[in-house]
DNA sequence: GATGAATGAGCCTTCATTCAT
DNA sequence: AATGAATGAAGGCTCATTCAT
């Protein structure tokens, strides 16, 4: 009766609630999670201060839903990239899709870098905190499945892959995010194949020769 | 006379400007930059408020300083022992100094990762952030004079120290720091050799076998 | 037809309305008048927010009928343990009756506290206040007509029963609700006695012997 | 060294907090709790919302110390005038001390409906509510010496004094204050003229004829 | 120079009420 | 008649900054 709800109501929920998400993710982007404030975020939805806590029980439950959002995009967009979790990858040595891997994620990084900074680094709400180590968590099973993969065709031999992962993610993140030294920036192409090789080594790959690009890079 | 009035005065300037930024290094040390607010440190001080603004123009000139404090003191321990800028380094092998400045760095971090967490990672003022980049530009300079040496002695071939340095300095950073995955956690000498011997292969250096503290770790 | 649809909606109406206050009953005795919002009363009545207002103009209308509803049930419970307005109250002493309705008043307010102190005490809506102003007389109303009872059959001598019957009124909620001084709480029982007896000498009745149940104690 | 503080200072202090306590004060006499934001108390008392942060942790202690002063006031007149707490005390029988109690609560409170109220019964803050349990254990403590006087200069008969002091102090706050009957207005004379004669009975006195006022009635 | 009280903008959150559907 | 999303005015609280003394 009336409204005939449940369909377009449910429908129209989903499409707010993924607004104010998108408008926390482009301010976000632009200044970091210290510039989404509850007025900020339902501002630019188009939406009163009050209309968020409709779709969210309060900020720590909105900081999530964006960080997962934005963070959930950077992540699948990797995995895709080296076929996570795809019984096809194995079509590809591991030390091609670790190379594929170090140069999307740089890629993006190199492109939004505030986004990357706050989503790697940002001190922020605890929801933010909590969502930040299954991202993390996320991006280190990546590259561990492909380094068991690389240990199971025999181009690499290492143990403790539980410390070697992080450090690998660690590494990516520091080095592409962080502002660079100062003085004439590098070319982002420079930068990227000398992380890629670096990684090589840290992993312990032998030396790679880069293949061009093989995999779709997102 | 008047002089010596202004030396006094001027002494005295530096001692108090100096027990501000040693109280906002506390607080940072214990509880992170969120926590340095203009009242808290005035107040460690034994200080007004209000004085706070005779020795810094806002809060971001502060917040910097204390940066500057707190970074250099991690800094100048690491320098220290890594022979950096001396003659004397060169009587010890590169990879050796590199050894050691995985080991004093990360020991340092893991036992005040409050610290640690705010000078690397934690969102804060613009002030901050601009100090933020000098302490990695020196981090960075510390370890791409460790890599010329290797390279000088023979013992590392690398082109793009540029990269290769923050790189290093990176995987550092996010290792030791971040919360590491959960689970079982690993004991921390494990964690330090692991990335000691991690950082070596990212360097370019061959396999390297820890040598027994041969140096001051600070 | 169209008288027969009317009476199905008014019968509809009606059935709303009762729903909504019912629910706001429940809340106010789980909670207090401070927990009856708007929201919260629709949701528990299975009914959207926006329709309250079809029902009542406006909350103060809505907590004035929950008031109602809830006082009314208290109050009727205890008229009808001495026989409020009936022929038959005269075959019971004036005093006993008394005694009677100190017990059932006592007896609910003790089991129920949190709706005795929201109807008795609890600052809230002009609606409220307004409503509360008729519960009380009701009261005194009840407790008048035992006193100008006890005074036709003799067993008291007393004037200003317009002062009387409100105090005594007054000495029970304050007595049976506030929570009483900290220390070895008595026993309900005991509390029971005691006030009973201490009515008896306010309305001006000699000593009295309680009787055991004589009456319906609801 | 400037300011010379800690004298005019903390007078100064003294000052405003008591500012502060007066606007609340004032506000609560005149609309209860209920009206005594941050924001208003602040505004009446001539300074900003934030300025009162300066003087009280938040809003309960605000809260409660415009409790205190109100509540402390009214207490305090009371007991001066039954001698509560005094040698003097014994020379006045213990009948008329507790009709002096009466009178003089009544009146005041007669004076001032809201702010008795407001103390008595309004739902308030956690703050209040705990400052109100110190407040009324205070008119049961004066009521009960009182009684115990009685008791022992063999005037009155009576045990359980534990359940008889809060059922005085309950019957006077209640009759005195709630706002009676609509209709006719008593003359407040009258009123208190009944409900001392009244207390005297449910405390167990004998008759009492009132002796004109025999003590300072504030 | 030092003080520290005062300020006021800004943050998160709640809730009675309205209105297009 | 019913819906329930949207509103916007409060409310409590924090903190960098100013200024009379």
């Amino acid at each position: 009766m009336a409204y005939r709800s449940t369909e377009r109501t449910e429908q129209h929920r989903l499409a707010r609630s993924e607004a104010l998400v998108a408008a926390g993710h482009e301010i976000v982007a632009e200044q970091g999670f210290g510039a989404a404030t509850i007025a900020r975020v339902a501002d630019r939805a188009g939406v009163s201060a009050g209309t968020v806590y409709t779709y969210f029980p309060d900020k720590t439950a909105l900081s999530a839903a964006i960080f997962d959002r934005a963070a959930g995009i950077e992540l699948d967009t990797v995995r895709a990239a080296v076929g996570y979790g795809t019984e096809a990858r194995l079509a590809t040595p591991a030390q091609q899709r670790l190379d594929a891997l170090v140069r999307v994620f740089g890629a993006r990084a190199l492109r939004g870098r505030t986004l990357a900074s706050a989503l790697l680094f940002e001190a922020a709400d605890v929801g933010v905190e909590r969502e930040r180590l299954v991202f993390r968590r996320g991006y280190t099973e990546t590259v561990a499945e492909i380094l068991s993969d690389g240990v199971r065709e025999g181009s690499l031999v290492a143990d403790r892959l539980d410390l070697l992962a992080p450090a690998i993610v660690g590494a990516l993140g520091e080095a592409f995010i962080r502002p660079l030294m100062p003085g004439p920036a590098s070319e982002p192409e420079a930068v990227l194949d000398t992380l890629a090789a670096a990684c090589q080594r840290l992993a312990g790959f032998a030396t790679f020769e880069p293949p061009g690009a093989g995999m779709n890079l997102g």
